[in-house]
Order: C-alpha cells, then structure tokens, then sequence
DNA sequence: ATAAAGGCCACCC
DNA sequence: GGGTGGCCTTTAT
C-alpha cells in the first residue's frame, strides 16, 4: 500500500488532547496521521514505516493550532489517509457514525456490503491512520462490550465519555 | 505463492 | 466467563 504522488510539505508534530500527546502528520493534501503513542519515539517509528519515502520536517506550532481546531471543533480539516480500496471504504463509513453514537463491526460489514468479512473490516479499522478524526473509536462489539483500539482501551473509553457531552 | 496474524461473531460449554 | 471454527484482508515469508 504505497502512496503514489508524494505529499507536499509533509510535516509532523507533538501536541497535547484531552487524551494525552497525540503526534499529527499532515501536507498541503490534508492529514495523514493522528495517533496517541506512548513515547515520541514510537510515535516516529510509525511515520517512518507508513511513509518510507517521505521525510517530514517538524512543526509543532502548526500541529498544536491544528489540533486545537480539532478538538475545539472549530472546524473539520482535510483528511488524507492512504490504504486500499477496502480499508478506504470501511474509514469513510466510519466517518458517517454521528459523534456521541456507537456501531458495531458486523454492521460496518453490512454497510460497506461486505457482511461476511467481519473479521477483516475489525483489521481495517484497526488499522486507521487518523485517530479520533476517523472514529474508530465509536465502534464496539456485537454483544456490548468494548472491542479494542490500538491506542489503548482506556483511550477508547475517554473519547467515548467525552463525546457523550 | 503461501502462511500467519488479526480491534470479530455465532455457538458451544 | 472461556474455547473453537469459520470468515476475509493484509503482511511477511
């Protein structure tokens, strides 16, 4: 899964949320990245495997003005996540849940017409590029209980409880 | 080409 | 609560 034009301008940076630091990556084309590692280090370790041939210069003015418009909600910025056709088709549903609601992975499946593949629509989503503005979060099990999320479930139930308000 | 690994689910105990 | 088998995509051999 390779990004084919390179992006323009590709920057990185550390900002704080109200779910701890999270590192944003982002280009003239919009956001490629939003996490919540656990060290900084790690946090690199990730862009540089996502994005072999890029080198992004830092800027954490500019992520700290970005995600204060994110979380602000002031306004939506351009998101540009890179994955297949299928993992773009399960990030965009997800975009469609309403914040504060939750889903279930069987019915992403259904909603992306995929009903058998379950299994791999839990990959996919485990796989979201753009923390929090894709939210992944908002989805759970089948049967009530949480499901997981790569940054941590403590996470997945901050954002949750944050979104209720 | 093929194996192995997943943020799952239904079904059993 | 826990374990098994089936399902489908992605990544690493």
């Amino acid at each position: 899964m390779r990004q084919l034009p390179p992006l323009s301008d590709p920057s990185y940076g550390f900002s704080p949320t109200p779910f701890g630091e999270c590192c944003i990556a982002f280009s003239n084309d919009g956001i490629c990245a939003l996490t919540f590692p656990e060290t900084r280090e790690s946090a690199l370790r990730d862009l540089e495997h996502r994005f072999p041939e890029t080198d992004f210069h830092q800027n954490d003015e500019k992520a700290a003005r970005l995600v204060r418009s994110i979380f602000e909600k002031t306004k939506m910025p351009r998101l540009n996540p890179i994955g297949t056709e299928f993992q773009l088709s399960i990030w965009n549903a997800l975009q469609q849940i309403p914040a504060g609601k939750t889903t279930t992975y069987a019915l992403i499946a259904e909603a992306i017409g995929r009903p058998k593949a379950v299994r791999a629509v839990g990959t996919a989503i485990g796989a979201n590029p753009i923390a929090f503005l894709i939210p992944c979060h908002r989805v759970i099990r089948t049967d009530g209980s949480l499901g997981g999320f790569r940054w941590g479930l403590e996470c997945k139930k901050a954002m949750l409880e944050w979104e209720k308000k």
